[in-house]
DNA sequence: ACACCTTGCTAATACGATTTAGCCGAACGG
DNA sequence: CCGTTCGGCTAAATCGTATTAGCAAGGTGT
């Protein structure tokens, strides 16, 4: 790209000193003895010249590239969002790392040719991340490499996993509930089973509900019902005024994701239900809308910035990964859209 | 990171060649005669070895590193989202190039020592983007590099930029309420003014209002009025609603951005006024929400993933960049806010 | 006076590729 | 039979940096 740059050989011959001073001196090593007034000569030299180091060509003789690699499945879709990458580059940037992205689209050959091309440029270490909490099992080409699991588990993978501490959040959903003095007529819609159509059902699903049933039974409190739907809006908005019609009047909904929350707060307004007047309601996600709808949502945030940042901190830390599980706390986003239940 | 690689020496030993030779095999070249004896056991080795070329040992010489950098004030907001990165990432796999991902924040210190940090890794070229489209100065450090400004603009910077055709996406706006026949009580909610808080009105509205206006007046239409106000669902909210308590009866609306429409959506129902019985609703940018308001909006698309393909595209063509401005069509998502005007 | 350290530096090599220059033998032309 | 060409290869230099090995001068201890 244009220009010659100025290299350490320019450096050092500016300075009149060898190569080998110049390079000591810049990299301020102290194991070979190099002269105060040398030194300053070198560093002069390079200022003046606005020299910098070739990373590449560096890379070359220590083997490190300051560089990580980021495969996903895909990042655009709207629940693991940019913020991942953001939190993942700031952390990188921290410590003078650059990140490679690539999207793999759920492709399992686009996902090996993607991590040739990063190992082919000697990346230092790959976060393989997927965009919502699930089992995985990475391309063979990973094994034996530095590599943090973000938003996915891999039992048999020798790696470290973040994700978010969906259980925890579960707990706190009912904590919140409980908190405001509901405890009866307490519905969750969206269910824990496995639902083919979303996917992030299987382990966040089923975590959510194990914190949330837990921490009511010790309230002694109890889910009058639980209504299985799939996590989008539409869905949402079927079964929730499936449920009103059904002749059920709930005081409370746990919707398993914000999009069903809005599809149940388009079914509750058709039935003439305000929020948190006659339902109270909390989600989980955060995603954009929850901010904006009216009543605006409470709901328990995941934490995308933060999984990305602690990823790439565990792979910047010195030394071996350890294969362990960290859950990163999912905080509760306290908005409009709870209240005390009404005598009625 | 972890075992030793294969590197071409290795091949050419148990080719039983030089390197030399290996290199020409191995690159396809023809202008060094190599035997075809001698080309298949090379190839045959490497394969054998799974033989991987070494990049950035290669880039040394030929100062290319099949890496191209993106530098961005903020990727994460979502008017100018995920979208942009995953059209350059996949015109980049294209051709074998992989993307280091910075963002800046608006910070132009953080944003010259990513610019360098870049430079350092030998990137071939880079992509400046803004995440609405306005008026930059890119970094000094660019100046003479291959750059391709990305939904910004730089006179005076000898680059080529990719933006939306926000001109055209005004005519085409002004072209569907004509044709469902609104033709009188068109007010344009947003401006066209600067607006301190929502910069992006500076260039995309009044390249919107430009084209929107023209076309009317072609078409016999014009604006009944046009109401100034942020490009946020809050001040579209109270606008909105103001110019209603103010006793004014519009049939169709612009919002020059989708989170006033979804504003004005919540002030058109409070005034007991239905979408698009009443009012015909039309906006621009098509963010995630457009399609699941009820009735889903019909709006002017930015082709945030075409910006990004194009940037990455020009980047990649050989030969000079020419300092010219690529509009990118916005296409109309035609939904269901649109419908002729009632008798009443 | 001699061996021995210490200080402050440089020469040379390595990293993994590409590329230039050149070598050897066979074929070919006259 | 000699000079030239051509096909097929290799040696060596190069890219920009890091690192190992070693060298010369001066001081120190005995």
């Amino acid at each position: 790209m244009s220009e010659r740059r100025v290299t350490m050989a320019d450096v050092a011959r500016k300075a009149g000193v060898s190569p080998t001073t110049a390079s000591f001196a810049l990299s301020g090593r102290t194991d070979m003895r190099i002269s105060d007034a040398s030194r300053e000569r070198v560093l002069e030299a390079a200022r003046e010249l606005g020299y910098r180091p070739n990373v590449t060509a560096r890379s070359l003789r220590t083997k490190s590239t300051q560089t990580i690699g980021f495969v996903s499945d895909r990042i655009t879709t709207t629940p693991f969002a940019g913020d991942v990458i953001r939190g993942a580059m700031e952390a990188a940037r921290e410590r003078d790392h650059l990140l490679f992205i690539t999207e793999a689209g759920g492709d399992r050959a686009a996902e090996s040719s993607l991590v040739h091309a990063l190992l082919d440029r000697q990346v230092d270490a790959v976060i393989y991340a997927s965009m919502f909490t699930r089992y995985v099992t990475p391309p063979k080409e990973l094994f034996g490499r530095r590599v943090v699991l973000l938003n996915c588990l891999a039992p048999g993978f020798d790696a470290p996993s973040v994700v978010p501490d969906e259980f925890e959040a579960g707990r706190d959903a009912a904590r919140a509930l409980l908190a405001a003095g509901q405890s009866e007529g307490i519905w969750a819609i969206g269910g824990h089973q496995a639902v083919p159509a979303t996917p992030e059902g299987i382990i966040a699903g089923n975590e959510r509900m194990r914190g949330l049933e837990g921490v009511l039974r010790e309230g002694g409190a109890r889910l009058e019902g639980v209504v299985e739907c799939d996590w989008d809006t539409l869905d949402g908005y079927r079964e929730v005024s499936a449920l009103l019609a059904a002749g059920h009047r709930p005081r409370a909904l746990v919707c398993l994701a914000d999009r069903v929350s809005f599809g149940a707060y388009q079914a509750l307004g058709e039935a003439g239900l305000s929020v948190p007047g006659d339902v109270s309601v909390i989600s989980f996600d955060d995603q954009d809308i929850a901010s904006v709808l009216r009543p605006a949502l409470t709901t328990l945030r995941l934490p995308h910035y933060q999984l990305g940042h602690l990823a790439m901190e565990l792979i910047l830390r010195t030394g071996p990964l350890e294969a362990v599980v960290h859950r990163v706390p999912m905080p509760l986003q306290s908005r409009a859209s709870i209240a005390a239940p009404t005598s009625g």
